[in-house]
DNA sequence: ACAGTCAATGTCAGCGTTGACATTTTGCTG
DNA sequence: CAGCAAAATGTCAACGCTGACATTGACTGT
């Protein structure tokens, strides 16, 4: 879900949502079944309610429900019995308050929501944490640089336990303070700027040139490269590895195959029209990450069989269209991520850590064509 | 990235990472670039620790921080240089606990988190809720009902604002307290069974109706139906539009060409198989979800150009592909919901609403193709 | 010069919980 | 049955913050 789908096709007037009423469901336990049962909301119960119903102290309450010190069996009966007449539920908020405010929570902070991998790390980061007994608190930055110390300020006063970002900022620095303080600062997708924290990344460069290698292998010279935005660590990390193949195999003039593009520049289909158009088209083309990728299966569409191609970045169905790819396991940079951030919390002080997860190629056909006569 | 990517493609030796420790780099401000710099650390700074420095009482910091009582103008600007040299942030805790324990974050619970589709949900519920200054937190039940109380209970405890969720126990009644108690419950994509809950669904049925009937004007008269897992909500619904469409054509015996398939059961592919190799095999299939879709797109392959099909819920590059789909926007959805679950705090006693989104038919080539002659 | 006004600041309690410590009750030994 | 350890339960304060209320002192008008 690039940018193929939402945005234009609902606008506007074409958006009417119907509204009803929840019909009558039957409803279990003998509630009643109209819609606004509930009288004046009473208030949440306290340990000391619990122990006034109980006939014990609220300490004595307190004790049955964390459960590890001793209480009379009947006691802790009576008190059980209490707290689920009045349906008792403990608050974290008071608990974590007398424990010095620390909280199970991690904050992930990601540019755009939209971006499926983003997702996908984020699931990563959600698994690894339940089985930390740690839950996510996700926020998104909207892709806006300003905004990103304003989001992880708010997590901040949430005191959320960890903090896991794909920095967008410029800089990073202003989270210095915050790591001095304990709060392990975890950085996905690419590093910190001016600012000494755990990172995971991926092979990028090493991904791309193996992706460039097979293409060398299978005959191809004039190799295209395509990327939008251009200007990413992520991109120039890549666009890097691709020289790096190219140099390897004597292919020292390959700018001109380069496509490397501004958010208000070409299109990855122009760029891809602009490649076919030279007097020595490239024969193949590597697309340096997903929505550069569908640029190119959508310009390609007709020639498709004619040119190879190798994008960066897995995608739906990609295998059922049988498009090669340089893929990772999106949800393994998160759950790394979050090991890290477990880590740090073990080890405040240790030296910082950059791990680098690696990228597969995946023969599916569009890679694997050998060079055009 | 439906079951298409991870999960067998990379296994166990494979998957190695490169570990480094995190090179110097720049840091602003002067700070040390030794990778464990910080001394023993310094606990977190209080409005006291504050008004200390500030030479005030901590009521008067707390009435800077907050900004809304008069401080005199020389006042205010020592404490705020005290705040920033001691780098105090104020205890989101200690303040909602003040508050009655209302936070600001709501939940969101989903079954499987690798769905893009919910994912796509949780972006439009985290835009909407961002505009009202609130915060989500996400957690996943991994699609197991029994979990789905248990993480909910957590949830509670923190004090959430409100909860969304996509139900997938067999019952919600153990709600109903909660509900009671004033915190809104509100379900996504299907409604919550045996509680009274306002919720946001799809126009199921009328979506697959239309796509039927759109086939129907085609020409087609045989239209297979491909469903994995059936049984849910949705696709019952879905199901019961493509009956009711036929229906209202003549059409009468479709049921053989129906196939709901369970999980264990044959998988999408070998429905499409089994379809085709029927004596008068359909000339159109519908797909009743994604999952499906993905199953039939990979079964049809060659025989692609001569069979009419639609699919419930889009995907990354259908448009690429030609591919016509019953589409909605999921991020709607999402928006939809954290809109209700803000009404519902304002009106805690209104009766329950139901809010059904429309689905979009996007011809795309693939569902367009007349009878096959 | 003095009561009256008001801005600026302070004191205190309590949100719900749990550690530290105190007290009461129970069970057992000699 | 006194004597004492162990088990069961209670009291209290504090986590950090802010609303209700109190106090201070500068300034007004007469």
């Amino acid at each position: 879900m690039t940018d193929t789908t939402w945005g234009s096709a609902f606008g506007d007037a074409d958006n009417q949502h119907r509204e009803v009423l929840a019909p009558a469901t039957p409803v279990a336990g003998g509630f009643r079944a109209a819609a606004a049962s509930s009288t004046a909301q009473q208030p949440r119960a306290t340990l000391a309610d619990v122990g006034r119903l109980a006939g014990v102290s609220s300490k004595t309450v307190s004790r049955v429900i964390l459960g590890n010190e001793s209480v009379a069996t009947d006691t802790r009966d009576r008190v059980m019995a209490a707290a689920r007449t009045l349906r008792f539920r403990p608050n974290h908020l008071a608990r974590n308050l007398r424990h010095g405010s620390v909280t199970n929570t991690v904050a992930f902070v990601i540019g755009d929501l939209r971006n499926p991998f983003y997702f996908n790390v984020a699931a990563g980061i959600e698994r690894e944490l339940a089985g930390h007994g740690m839950m996510m608190i996700l926020a998104a930055t909207d892709d806006d640089p300003l905004s990103e110390a304003r989001v992880v300020e708010t997590l901040l006063k949430q005191r959320v336990r960890a903090l896991i970002m794909v920095p967008i900022a410029e800089d990073q620095s202003y989270l210095e303070g915050e790591r001095q303080l304990g709060t392990p600062v975890i950085c996905v997708d690419r590093p910190a700027n001016n600012l000494i924290a755990d990172a995971v990344v991926l092979q990028n460069a090493a991904g791309t040139a193996d992706a460039v290698r097979s293409l060398i292998t299978a005959g191809h010279r004039r190799i295209g490269f395509i990327c939008s935005p251009a200007g990413l660590y992520t991109h120039q990390q890549r666009l890097a590895g691709y020289r790096q193949a190219l140099r390897e195999a004597g292919i020292t003039d390959s700018e001109r195959w380069e496509r490397l593009e501004e958010a208000d520049g070409p299109s990855s289909a122009e760029s891809v029209q602009s490649l076919l158009a030279m007097p020595d088209p490239p024969t193949a083309i590597i697309a340096g990450n997903n929505r550069a990728s569908a640029g190119v299966v959508r310009a390609l569409h007709n020639e498709f069989s004619t040119v190879a191609f190798i994008g960066f970045d897995d995608f739906d169905l990609a295998d059922a269209v049988g498009i090669s790819v340089i893929a990772y396991d999106p949800a393994e940079l998160g759950r790394c991520a979050a090991r890290l951030a477990m880590d740090r919390l073990e080890d405040p002080l240790g030296p910082a850590r950059l791990v680098e997860l690696p990228t597969h190629l995946i023969p599916r056909g569009s890679g694997e064509r050998t060079v055009a006569r």
